[in-house]
DNA sequence: TCGTCGACTCGTCAGCTGCC
DNA sequence: GGCAGCTGACGAGTCGACGA
């Protein structure tokens, strides 16, 4: 399986300083199943094994160790504040955005929506309260940046040998942009939105179809409001797992440093 | 097979917020 | 202040599980 880590972001303030001539702030060499990982100035890349069973999967956060954890063992790889919960699934491909913290996404080939089905939705919902947007709470949690393809652009990422990046150009695009809607294994949808400008008619019909277009609008803006809302709350569970790993380790390293102690005591 | 129930998705409305 | 975007709330529809 291979994985790719694309970060487009802005400088991470916690990144080691790149290489003048070469733009590769560090590259870590595979050995042992391990990933590979490059680091660039505006782009990472994370190349895993075809015989590697592992996987990136959660949301880095800032100013915490940085961590890969593959099924057997934690593994620390980087040396930013980040940390990389690696499970078993293939054709990932991860995408990092970061505006002032470091943050990674998961697309999963072929599951480009899939999270955690333990707990029901409708239960996660009670526990949310108003209000700041997802939009917010992710950038506070450097995990939800949501890239803002041009209209006339269409970027697909297919996960499969690295080389799946593609961008479409939409030909039949309008200056006022069109929505475009993908779904893995269907055709693309690309449904037409009239220009409000471009409207004439009697004040009636104008508004009718003013109408038409904000619910049109306000339907897209669920949908979105809605495909966030999942997001955050697979960054909360990604999140969790992190934490509750960490605790486990802290708790395993106090458990061993009493013991230690209680020898040395004894002797 | 049919009715019920719970979970889930979707569209719409309403209220809030930020921007111009 | 008006407007657009975001999101909670609500209702309607669908689907699968389960018991009668």
């Amino acid at each position: 399986m291979d994985a790719i880590v694309e970060e487009k972001c802005q400088v991470d303030p916690l990144a080691p300083s790149p290489d003048p001539q070469t733009g590769i702030a560090s590259s870590v060499g595979v050995t042992n199943n391990q990933p590979h990982l490059v680091t660039a100035t505006n782009i990472v890349h994370l190349t895993l094994p075809s015989h590697t069973q592992a996987q990136v999967q959660s949301v880095i956060q800032p100013n915490q160790q940085s961590v890969i954890q593959t099924a057997t063992n934690l593994q620390p790889m980087l040396s930013k504040g980040n940390v990389i919960l690696v499970s078993s699934k293939p054709n990932s491909v991860i995408q990092t955005t970061q505006g002032n913290l470091q943050t990674l996404r998961v697309v999963e080939a072929g599951d480009s929506d899939s999270f955690s089905e333990e707990e029901s939705p409708k239960k996660r919902r009670d526990l949310l309260t108003r209000r700041p947007s997802y939009r917010k709470i992710l950038n506070d949690l450097g995990g939800g940046e949501i890239a803002v393809l041009p209209a006339t652009a269409l970027q697909i990422t297919s996960g499969e040998g690295g080389q799946g990046i593609q961008t479409l150009t939409m030909t039949n695009a309008t200056a006022g942009g069109a929505i475009v809607q993908y779904a893995q294994g269907q055709e693309f949808f690309v449904p037409v939105v009239a220009q409000s400008g471009s409207i004439s008619g009697s004040g009636g019909e104008d508004q009718a179809r003013k109408r038409e277009m904000r619910l049109l609008k306000n339907r897209e803006a669920a949908r979105e409001c809605r495909r966030k809302k999942k997001e955050y709350i697979k960054c909360l569970e990604n999140r969790v797992a992190v934490l509750e790993n960490q605790n486990k380790a802290l708790i395993d390293e106090l458990k061993s440093l009493k013991e230690l102690y209680c020898q040395q005591k004894n002797e």
